[in-house]
DNA sequence: CATAAATACTACCAATAAGTAGCATATAAA
DNA sequence: TTTATATGCTACTTATTGGTAGTATTTATG
């Protein structure tokens, strides 16, 4: 099970973009209010646009903006885009194989624990983030 | 949020040492058993001797048992022990300094999933897991 | 005591994730 | 058309985690 940082990452800027949603933002203003490397950003940004949740507008005046309604995309699609919910989703003890017809000791256990984070990261879109509260970096 | 192979690692090799918890085991069957590469699960096992779960026992015969009831050794404390349980109990978008008493627009959302998380790790035993069923690895 | 079978320790190596540098490309506006 | 200000791309560097090698130490037993 594992969250990577730049899965945080993804959902940090998207989350930070998604309070005004039709606004075009640029890297070098979200690397201001957001603390992720500028490189860095800027990649996983191209990441995000080829997974279709943003697009990019370059040249001057350029930057990135939502190719959809924020209330279309959960959290879950985010951190599957960037890398794989699967993990997110799998077993805690890391086995690869288990096919959870025939569980093992921990699964009951382990169970209630990733239906909660499944359930959660795939009802839960941008449109659904508290906006009244602090974004903080 | 972040839970490691060694994590993962020390929690297969406990709960399968759980399952006759009176038992002395030596990493040799332990490297038989379960799929961890033998001279890293070595390491763990002195780590985890240092923890105190378990405590080894040198020389001839020797190999690693268990130092106090299994009802006694909580997943959370196992967890904790091996990379710091901060790492999975704290903030999804990993945000370090975060108190929670202002929390951010993801907080209700998160919150959730860490309850769950938090809730089931503390609560569950060695003891707990269900030994009727199939140990895999 | 010599041997066999176990753990302990130290230092190194490999794989992956995170972060950086530099240049190419696009485009609005003076 | 030049310039300023954006993004896009490729290759490299650094940090972290996972894994390995080799040797020292411990101890039951013949
Ligand atoms: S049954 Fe066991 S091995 Fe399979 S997913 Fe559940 S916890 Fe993991
Ligand atoms: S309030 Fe936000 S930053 Fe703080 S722990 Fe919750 S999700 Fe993380």
């Amino acid at each position: 099970m594992k969250l990577t940082k730049t899965a945080e990452y993804a959902l940090r800027i998207l989350i930070f973009m998604a309070k005004k949603p039709d606004q075009l933002y640029t890297a070098k203003q979200l690397v201001e209010e957001l603390n992720v490397s500028d490189k860095y950003l800027r990649r996983l940004m191209t990441d995000l646009s080829k997974s279709g949740f943003i697009r990019s507008v370059q040249g001057r005046d350029g930057g990135y903006i939502f190719t959809k309604g924020t209330d279309k995309i959960f959290l879950f699609d985010i951190v599957h885009s960037v890398e794989g919910m699967d993990k997110l989703n799998g077993c805690v003890l890391g086995f690869e194989k288990c096919s959870c017809t025939n569980p093992c000791a921990m699964h009951d256990t382990w169970e209630h624990v990733r239906d909660e984070l499944n359930k959660v990261f795939r009802q839960t879109s941008l449109a659904n983030m508290d906006f009244e509260k602090i974004l903080r970096y």
